[in-house]
RNA sequence: GCCGAAGUGGUGGAAUUGGUAGACGCGCUGGCUUCAGGAGCCAGUGGGUGCAAGCCCGUGGGGGUUCGAGUCCCCCCUUCGGCACCA
């Protein structure tokens, strides 16, 4: 029979199907009833002017096919697509080539949702949402306000990095080597008041939740690393002067000391983090961080000028140069604090190595088992005091195990040991607790920028601080011209007074708009939620559609997402769950990272020139070609390396594929060994394509199809038209035709799955290996069901083989189906 | 420095629990077809050695466990990605 009679013609193929799939809603499920849903997400793209990228498509069309797949298990796939187009890339774009993100981003959307249906993605286009559309930002907004009500945002004054040129606030990314990318000038510090949300208090939570979640490794790996859990605990250093702590019971047995140098003040108490208690009576000084609240009242009158001028030198550096400066600088305060083990008086220092944010802001020193303390205190000639043995104290830090020495009474105590004793022994004292430290920071949302959803608060002289009503959201972002960065360190918002001027929602006399928008993080920190319920004006999100597909099933994005946009939608679903909204609290139920496809050995830029043009290659080659190299290439979770003449091998197997559908014949029987093979090919794909083992399925595929074409034979129509739906979820518009030209009216992808029948997976005959101590010396061909005996008889019968059988077998190892090894 | 991943032919990569290393594709070589081809088809293709059957060597390096190691254990080297003064 021939069914085909024409070449391939991929262009044509594929715009028919696409729009056969629109036509009929192909792609369109129905949420409200379909059976065993599954919510396939894919991270929403950015809709940059440059359109679509390599990565983004190599992104999709993996959580494609994985989609596609499922559907074809009889699940209702669900695949949303949306835009995340608020942020300061959009903003950048539009100030560098003189037009507005309002007017540019409709543009860049229309481009990528024509690239993205060339690219034939089961995409539900009739459920799309962008960040930027008020009818999205109203709920974005509505989040922000849960989140101020039940507690958890709050204002406070923060660093933000700023550039004394072009006097704007800039991000962290926006900074290279402590200059401003735009003019090179160094980079301040500056304080603003700005709008946080505690996630803080989630950490534990959003730690310990990781364990269950079936996610890839890596990436829970990340999170755990960013959450950064320590424990240890905090202990009190009075200051030397008054002597509340001269009578409480020593832990060493010494005397207080009466000698102290300075003891001017009353007792001040200066609270540090250590992860270290084991080594306190090596703790020879204290750091406070700059930041530090006690360095006005600790610093002795002597030393306040000298204090006074490195406050002053370390608040003008900018936030990264002051992390990755390598050289330590400090000063000394002129107080000092009682180790609380050695009761000694130690100096207290003020120190940019210290951080305020994380711990208390101070530090003991143990400059014998820190590395950082080591060097500051050889640069400033601070005493070394070795408290664990094992290293070399004098010349670098020791921070290995070791039996604790010059410790008092915990002497001769392994590190470990004495650890929990210590605490235990100052807490009895009142001077220390054990804690848990994270080293994961409240969120800061806040962006003195324009292209963002306004933060929906106002302020009144007289009624303070008011959230706007929910029924006056959104509050829409204006529509103006005006929308550059200046340098008054706040939002260009701020310099529309028609906008910002508002009546209090409270007492109606003229107040003032919030002029910051939020984070784009928050904008995509619950769209995964709204998708189910797009177009609807009067919720959020609709509560039956919620439960029915909510948590998501499947999610698969960029490992560059890995820790900020996971976590803070982990946090937000949290929050929305422990108000009720929710009754799951974790949004993603998998998740795996793809890897990263890079071209000819180096990574795709725009300076290089490299950037592959997925519009140029659709139109060359096809979707379906496209589509099968880029899986094709290598693990998909590991990405690879994009190389243009390779692509034509998969246009070959597909274009092998078509003809030998064309020429298949229905007379006869289909042969059985073509058969078997068929069964262990629907078995392959069918195990390696939800694993997400493209290239595997692919060359499974392509092994089965040099089967069909070997020896010139003409393959039975039973042989082959299982191929069109193994191949569907990688080359959707091809395996549609031909399903159709196999006589089906329906969708191949509501066909269902071929099924592998047990029985045939196995073949008659099985070629297994033979060693002789281990060594492979021949290959002997045996029956399915053949035992040891038979096996061993054929190896006996076989001269290649006999020959290195030079003595009476000591043991036989047999492995039905695979090997037979003769020890000698 | 810390965390994570990985080192296999000329090349991208296979090898699911230790059991025939190099599947599948690219490239290359030879042949057929063609006016021609950056097209198609057939055969070959890890290295060394040999006329050949064959033999020896081979998964970053060195040890070990095992009848048997790319796979497990120990030490070392290299590359990539992320975090980076977090006490």
């Amino acid at each position: 029979m021939t069914i085909l009679d024409e070449r391939y013609d991929a262009t044509a193929t594929e715009k028919k199907w696409q729009a056969r799939w629109e036509e009929q809603g192909t792609n369109s499920p129905d949420l409200a009833n379909g059976q065993r849903p599954y919510y396939q997400l894919m991270m929403f793209p950015y809709p940059s002017a440059e359109g679509l990228h390599i990565g983004n498509l190599y992104a999709f069309t993996g959580a494609d096919i994985h989609g596609r797949f499922q559907r074809m298990q009889g699940r209702t796939v669900f695949e949303p697509m949306g835009f995340d187009a608020f942020g300061i890339h959009s903003e950048n774009y539009a100030l560098k080539v003189g037009g507005h993100p309002m007017r540019l981003i409709p543009q860049n959307i229309a481009n990528f949702q024509r690239q993205m249906r060339s690219a034939g993605l089961m995409l539900d286009w009739t459920r799309q949402l962008a960040t930027t559309d008020p009818r999205y930002y109203k709920w974005t907004q509505w989040v922000f306000l849960q989140l101020l009500e039940k507690g958890l945002a709050y204002k406070k004054k923060a660093a933000v990095n700023w550039c004394p040129f072009d006097k704007t606030v800039l991000a962290n990314e926006q900074v290279i080597a402590g200059a401003c990318e735009r003019c090179g000038t160094q980079v301040e510090q500056r304080f603003l008041e700005q709008w946080f949300f505690r996630i803080t208090d989630y950490a534990k939570r959003l730690l310990d939740n990781l364990d269950a979640l079936d996610w890839s490794e890596s990436t829970k790996a990340s999170q755990r690393n960013w959450i950064g859990r320590s424990e240890g605990a905090e202990i009190i250093f009075g200051t030397a002067g008054v002597g509340r702590r001269a009578s409480d019971e020593s832990l060493t047995g010494h005397e207080p000391p009466t000698d102290l140098p300075h003891a001017p003040r009353p007792t001040l108490d200066v609270r540090v983090f250590t992860t270290r208690p084991d080594t306190i009576f090596g703790a020879t000084y204290l750091v406070l961080a700059p930041e530090h609240p006690l360095v006005g009242e600790v610093t002795t009158d002597d030393q306040r000028a000298a204090v006074n001028a490195y406050l002053d030198r370390t608040a003008k550096q900018d936030l990264i140069s002051r992390k990755i400066s390598t050289e330590k600088t400090g000063v000394f305060t002129g107080a000092h604090a009682i180790n609380p083990a050695t009761h000694k008086p130690i100096p207290i220092w003020i120190a940019d190595y210290v951080l305020m944010e994380y711990g208390t802001g101070a530090i003991m020193a143990v400059p014998a088992h820190d590395e950082r303390d080591h060097e500051f205190a050889r640069k400033f000639g601070l005493p070394i005091v070795e408290v664990v043995g094992g290293g070399d104290v004098a010349n670098e830090a020791y921070s290995g195990d070791g039996v604790l020495v010059n410790s008092g009474h915990f002497n001769g105590l392994p590190a470990k040991e004495a650890n929990a004793r210590i605490i235990e022994a100052l807490a009895g004292q009142g001077a220390a607790k054990a804690v848990v430290n994270y080293r994961l920071h409240d969120w800061c949302i806040s962006r003195q920028r324009y292209w963002g959803p306004p933060i929906p608060v106002i302020y009144c002289d007289s009624c303070g601080m008011q959230a706007v009503p929910e029924k006056d959201l959104p509050v829409m972002l204006p529509d103006v011209e005006d929308f550059r960065p200046d340098d008054t360190g706040v939002s260009p918002l701020a310099r529309h007074e028609a906008w910002y001027r508002v009546p209090c929602p409270e007492c109606g006399a003229m107040a003032r708009r919030e002029t910051d928008v939020s984070d784009t993080f928050l904008d995509s920190a619950w769209y995964f939620l709204r998708y189910p319920s797009a177009g609807r004006d009067d919720v959020p999100f609709d509560a039956a559609l919620t439960k029915r597909w909510l948590p998501v099933d499947s999610y698969i994005g960029g490992n560059e997402h890995a820790v900020l946009h996971l976590l803070y939608s982990r946090f937000v679903t949290m929050v929305l769950h422990d108000m009720g909204y929710l009754d799951f609290e974790e949004p993603y139920k998998k998740f795996r990272a793809h890897g990263m496809i890079i071209r000819e050995g180096a990574k795709m830029s725009k300076t290089k020139g490299n950037v592959v043009n997925p519009d140029q290659y659709i139109v060359d080659w096809g979707a379906d070609v496209f589509r099968l190299y880029l899986m094709f290439i290598g693990p998909y979770e590991e990405g690879g390396d994009f190389r243009d003449r390779s692509i034509s091998g998969v246009k070959r197997f597909l274009d092998r594929l078509w003809s030998t559908v064309d020429a298949v014949r229905t007379d006869g029987e289909p042969d059985d060994a073509v058969m078997r093979k068929l069964h262990q090919t629907i078995k392959k794909v069918g195990d390696d394509t939800p694993r997400l083992g493209y290239n595997t399925a692919i060359a499974a595929m392509m092994e089965y199809m040099n089967t069909l074409r070997a020896n010139e034979r003409t393959p039975h129509r039973a042989e082959v038209e299982p191929m069109a739906q193994l191949i569907a979820p990688y080359a959707p518009h091809m395996a549609e035709e031909l399903w159709s030209r196999f006589g089906h009216s329906e969708s191949v992808f509501d066909s269902g799955w071929p099924i592998a029948d047990p029985a045939m997976l196995v073949d008659d005959a099985v070629e297994i290996a033979v060693q002789v101590n281990g060594k492979m010396r021949g290959r002997i061909t045996l029956g399915r069901t053949a035992d040891e005996k038979a096996a061993l008889a054929a190896a006996m019968s076989d001269a290649s083989i006999v020959k290195f059988i030079t003595g009476p077998p000591k043991k036989v190892v047999f492995v039905p189906g695979r090997m037979l090894n003769v020890v000698l």
